[in-house]
DNA sequence: TTTGCTGCAAATAGTTTGCAGAGAC
DNA sequence: GTCTCTGCAAACTATTTGCAGCAAA
C-alpha cells in the first residue's frame, strides 16, 4: 500500500513538475492507474469514477491517458482482441500471463528476459528500446471450473 | 520459394477442405499472405490486389483474414499503435523485432523460449497455450542514417 | 442449380478533436 | 486574471455486417 501510495504521488509529482493542473477529475484517473488492480480498460476507469464524478466524460478518461503515457508513468497493454488495459503500477515493460476465459492478468517473475534481449540485440543487429512478452492461457481457477 | 509455394497450396487445400470456394480474389489473398514479404498490413494486400482487381473490396480482405485465421493459417500481429500486419508464412506464434523507424519486421531464432514458457506456466499455475514475443528498436541501417 | 462469395454502403466500436464554459493556480 | 482542463457532441479510423447480384462447384 505504500508502494501504491508512492506511486500516486510521484505520477502527480511529475504532472505538477511539468506544469499539469491537478483537477479533481485527474486525481481520480491517477490513483486508480497508481493502484492498477487488474489492470483496468478505459471502461473499466471512467465506470469507477463515474460513483464519485457522474459527469465524468469518457474522453477525459483518455486525454489523461495519453498525458500520462507521454510522462512514461503508464504502460499500456494492446491485446489481440483490440482491447487496451493499463498498468501505472508498474510502467515500464514486464512481462504477463493473461487468463483467456477470466480476463485475469498476472506479472510473473522471468529472469531469462535480459539475456534474451542481449541475444536478439547481437542476431538482428538492432538496438533493441523496448519489448512486449504476453503468454496467454488459461489460470487454475478456471480450470478446475466444469465449463 | 517451394516453401511458399507449399504454404500457398496448404492455405488452399485447407480451405477446400472445409467448404469454402476458391474464387479468385480469394486466391489472390491467399498467395500474398502465403509469401508474407514484410508482413503486409490490410491496407497493403488490398493495394496490392487493387493492381489486378480493380473492384476488390476492403471487406472481402478483412472477410478472407477471418476466415484464414479461423483456419489457423495465418497469424496477426496487433502492435501497439493499433495496427495490424499478418504472416501467413509461419502461422504459428514466434517472436518479432520491429524496427520502429522503417516498419521492417525480423524474425529471430530464440532458443531459450520454450523454457521460458515452462518457466511462467510452473509459477502460475496457468496453462500456457500461446504468446506473443515481440522486440521494439531500430534497425541497423536506420541506424545508420543520420536522421 | 445451389450455396457461398463479392462489392457496395451503412453500421459499429474505440478513440480523438473542436469548442465554450468552468476551475486550478 | 490567465490559461489549462472538462464535458459535450461531432469527427475519425478500423473493422464488421446486411443485402442483392454473381459465380464456383
Amino acid at each position: 500500500m505504500s508502494d501504491r501510495n508512492t506511486r500516486f504521488e510521484t505520477i502527480i509529482g511529475k504532472l505538477r513538475d511539468n506544469g499539469h493542473k491537478i483537477t479533481p477529475q485527474r486525481m481520480a484517473i491517477v490513483r486508480i492507474l497508481a493502484e492498477s488492480l487488474g489492470h483496468p480498460s478505459v471502461e473499466e476507469i471512467h465506470e469507477q469514477i463515474r460513483q464519485d464524478f457522474p459527469t465524468m466524460s469518457l474522453a477525459t478518461v483518455y486525454r489523461n491517458i495519453v498525458l500520462i503515457k507521454s510522462l512514461g508513468e503508464v504502460l499500456e497493454l494492446g491485446f489481440p482482441d483490440g482491447s487496451n488495459r493499463y498498468d501505472g503500477n508498474k510502467p515500464f515493460p514486464h512481462p504477463h500471463v493473461i487468463c483467456i476465459r477470466c480476463k485475469k492478468i498476472v506479472d510473473p517473475d522471468l529472469d531469462s528476459l535480459d539475456s534474451m534481449k542481449k541475444e536478439v540485440a547481437e542476431e538482428t543487429d538492432f538496438k533493441i528500446l523496448n519489448h512486449r512478452l504476453d503468454f496467454f492461457g488459461i489460470c487454475s481457477n478456471c480450470m478446475a471450473e466444469k465449463v
